[in-house]
Order: C-alpha cells, then sequence, then structure tokens
DNA sequence: TTGGATGCAAATACTTTGCACACGG
DNA sequence: CCGTGTGCAAAGTATTTGCATCCAA
C-alpha cells in the first residue's frame, strides 16, 4: 500500500497524466500519497509552505483539481459544495449522479448489515449509508 | 412515505422538538418535507421568497440547522465544508468521526455487492461506497 | 521559444456572526 | 412582558478566475 515512492517515480506518474512534473506538483502529490488523514487543499498547502515558501494555496486547489481528474487521487466527499438536506431521517441510501449532483433516494436497495469495523480508532458507529455513483437518465 | 402535512401539523412537530413554530419555520419545513431533490439553503429560500418575500436566506440556514439538530431532518452531505482528497484511488470504504471530521479508510470491510437498482432516474452506476458515521477512539 | 504552470490579487460562493427589532407564548 | 426568532449587513471561510510572469520540454 504505501510504496516509497521517489521524486522521480512522482515524476514519472505525473508524466504519465499527461502533466509536466514541476516541482509544486511531485511536493504536492507527495504529501497526499503520503498522508492518511484524506486532507483538504488548505491543510497541504500549510503542510507544504514551510519546505516550500514560494508555493500558493491556488496552486494547490488547481492541482489537486488536475489529479482527481486525471485520477490518480479521488475527493472523498464528492458533494462538498454546499448543505444539502433531506427531509426523511428514515435510514435509506442514495444515488448521487455526478454531472447534476442530483440525489436520487434508494428505499428498496437491501441493506446488508455490516460488520463493524473496531480498528484502533473505530470507537462507535452511529450510521451506514450506501452511496452510489453514476449518471441519471435525465443526464445521459 | 409523502403524507400530507397541514399547517397544523407541521407546527406541531416544529414545537414538539422544543422550537417556536413561527410562520418562517413551517414553510421551511413544509418545502423541504415536500422536496425530493435534497435542497440546498439557497434553493429551499429561491423556492420561498415569492410566498415569503420577508425571509431572509440566514433564516433558512439557522433553521435548516436547528431541525437537523432536532433531528427532523438530515443533512446528507455531512463532510460538505471542504473539498477533501484520497491518495488511494483504489475502492474503499469510509469511516468518517461525526466530531473531528476524521476519515479512516476501511479496507477490510467486505463490499456486499449491490444489485443496482435501475429506477426510473439511474442511468448508469459507476461505484458504491459505503460511509460509516460515529465517534473514533480519540474522541471519546 | 512556447504553451502550460504558477503566484498574486480580486471576485465569487457559501455560511456565520452581531445586533436591533418583531413576535409567539 | 420576556426571550427566542428574524432580517439586515458585515465578516469569515472556501474556492475560482484573470492576468502577468515563469519554467519544463
Amino acid at each position: 500500500m504505501t510504496m516509497h515512492l521517489t521524486n522521480r517515480d512522482l515524476s514519472e506518474k505525473i508524466r504519465g497524466c499527461g502533466l509536466k512534473p514541476t516541482s509544486q506538483r511531485i511536493a504536492i502529490l507527495k504529501e497526499i500519497l503520503s498522508r492518511k488523514d484524506h486532507p483538504s487543499a488548505d491543510s497541504i498547502y500549510s503542510s507544504l509552505k514551510d519546505e516550500h515558501p514560494s508555493l500558493s494555496l491556488n496552486t494547490v486547489y488547481l492541482n489537486l483539481e488536475s489529479f482527481e481528474k486525471k485520477g490518480i487521487i479521488a475527493k472523498v466527499n464528492f458533494l462538498h459544495e454546499s448543505a444539502r438536506f433531506d427531509g426523511d431521517t428514515e435510514a435509506h441510501h442514495h444515488f448521487v449522479c455526478v454531472r447534476c449532483k442530483k440525489i436520487v433516494d434508494l428505499y428498496d436497495l437491501k441493506i446488508p448489515k455490516i460488520k463493524i469495523p473496531q480498528g484502533p480508532q473505530v470507537s462507535k458507529v452511529f450510521s451506514q449509508q450506501i452511496e452510489l455513483k453514476g449518471i441519471c437518465k435525465e443526464c445521459e
């Protein structure tokens, strides 16, 4: 999982997806690949600015977006733009259209009872929800 | 599911959770309960401002938050504050701490293969992900 | 050299806060 | 009346955009 990536490896990875391997990109990619806490753009920027004083937050935003579009990193919270509310508080699942961000309730989706993982980090689990991503009929 | 709620019912629901049933609250709650598209605060405000010209967006924000805290509505996208990224693009699931917003990867969580619901809205499904919410060891 | 990448600053979007007034109980 | 709720405006955060400069190929 956590392979040790050299700057050369990182360069190759960046070049491999059609982007120029600049020092900023290498630093940003190295940071996100080495972290296990799913950081925000600002968090990455904060971690890097001491070592890379000329780095701008803007560049971090732009490159995280580029990396995500190229598929070498993933955005965890797809629907982060604004808070979205649901009048139904019963447990149910969601389908989200990646294009129009529509959220469709899935009531009939069977919830396979998941064995709660009592790892070194998890203490209590309140809810479990499945999120499917795809394209809706309208956007097709 | 979609029970027909009168203003009286809505008032009772609001009063029942310890809040005063003002006309704004009734309108906001009616709107979110009647909509199936998981609206944002701004979307609710837009829908209501013609009928309730004095309503402010601020009030919508405040009341959605109140309703959510009282448990009569739910926030769909819990991690909406800022975009969060993951260096690992392999399919895996997440545990999110509701207090510190930490995201923990769950690799060993078995993915029960879900039957894709081909409803009237869903066209294609690319990915399925389970999100567990709870409290982490650190926050306990 | 040349087009893409970066840094800076301004603009925009979303949300929260402060405060005076209004209103439900 | 009293205290919560509201509207307005300003402040605060997250993100995007415009543009001049810079740099990897």
